[in-house]
DNA sequence: GGCATTGTCAACATAGTGTTGAGTAACTGC
DNA sequence: GCAGTTACTCAACACTATGTTGACAATGCC
């Protein structure tokens, strides 16, 4: 086995005890021997576990960043249908890999790289957000309202949180069958809504 | 110096020790040493200083509960001033105490008791909005909608999120001064919207 | 004074991380 | 075909942390 399989194996061997246990409960050696390699040997790859955690989490993060495509920028054309294909990238791709998911979500509030990373796709989705949520305005589709970007970030924020409390299952949760829908439907009222509340 | 003021000497230590770095940053050892006793005296405290943590977690989420009051069952007065002082409690309760807060919120993704403490606050914040929203609705304030305790889970669940990232001040967050006004504007339009997009 | 109860800690056992240094295997240039 | 370098391996070590044991005070109280 060449030096780069043994790399591989020790990836592959991280994201698959991730999907029994939790990453502070998974040891070097348990990463190692996953590999078929000695522990010593297992620092010639990384430096450590956290390393290898968090190679599994940029990469799961750049394919959520690829698969952002330019829907927000065809809004016009059905602003329900194209908000609900853009959320919809967030949910298939962390949806598709939901034990490396919730361990990035997990390693995120111990590891400041992790942190980091986390920070810029997050800024990623806000911005393109904002930027449509501005266009919409502009064209007369969405009223004004809060500033754009402030109004992204509470948006984007609540996705985070209820897709990881539907995928962890820990309540209150929202159904994996619904959650899209509940989730959509906030998303365009805040920004399309022109009422302010009743005061009767 | 008495075994109850030893106890009380822990918890007061591991309190001011979160202030200056992360719960798996401080050991058993800075806790024994920080109340004046050995590290094996500790252990007739408590059985590990998870447990210490749980014990500051769980009196803060019990001030929390504590402050909710029954501003949700007057809104009809004033639907906006109403909900915000909703929303206030747990930004100011939370706010008195950002290091344990953030500490609670670290803890729980690695520990199942504590998670559950925090599903619990959850479960009661998630009733009593689906509660209010069903009255607002009842009286006529409010259009029909989403299921309202899924409108209130994706609520409750935006609001924890997004001041956790203010509190943490990890980006993309938003400012303490304006975080209030930005989530009080996203509930009511959530809840007393009547428009779905337009379609031009 | 006897005797629980409460509290204390030195010493131990165990489990994990990360390092050192000595060794092997394989390819590279001559 | 062999000297030199690079890639890789691991036993043994040093260290840090957790949690346990068992012997030993104090304190109260009957």
């Amino acid at each position: 086995m060449s030096g780069e399989e043994r790399e591989t194996a020790i990836l592959a061997t991280a994201e698959r005890l991730l999907e029994e246990r939790a990453p502070q409960e998974i040891s070097v050696d348990d990463l190692a021997r996953g590999a078929g390699i000695s522990r010593p040997s297992f620092y010639f790859y990384f430096p450590s576990k956290e390393a290898v955690f968090l190679t599994l989490i940029d990469r799961l993060v750049a394919q959520a960043d690829a698969g952002r495509g330019d829907v927000l920028e065809r809004l016009s054309e059905d602003p329900a249908a194209r908000w609900r294909e853009g959320l919809q990238v967030f949910y298939d791709t962390f949806g598709a890999h939901r034990a490396l998911a919730l361990a990035g979500a997990q390693f995120r509030t111990v590891n400041a790289e992790a942190r980091e990373l986390w920070a810029n796709v997050m800024e990623s989705w806000v911005n393109d957000a904002a930027t449509a949520i501005e266009a919409e305005r502009v064209r007369g589709a969405a009223p004004a309202g809060l500033p754009a970007r402030d109004l992204a970030i509470a948006l984007v924020s609540m996705n985070e949180r209820v897709l990881y409390a539907t995928f962890a299952g820990d309540p209150p949760a929202l159904a994996e069958e619904t959650v899209m829908d509940v989730l959509l439907s906030v998303w365009l009222r805040s920004i399309y809504a022109s009422t302010e509340p009743p005061r009767f």
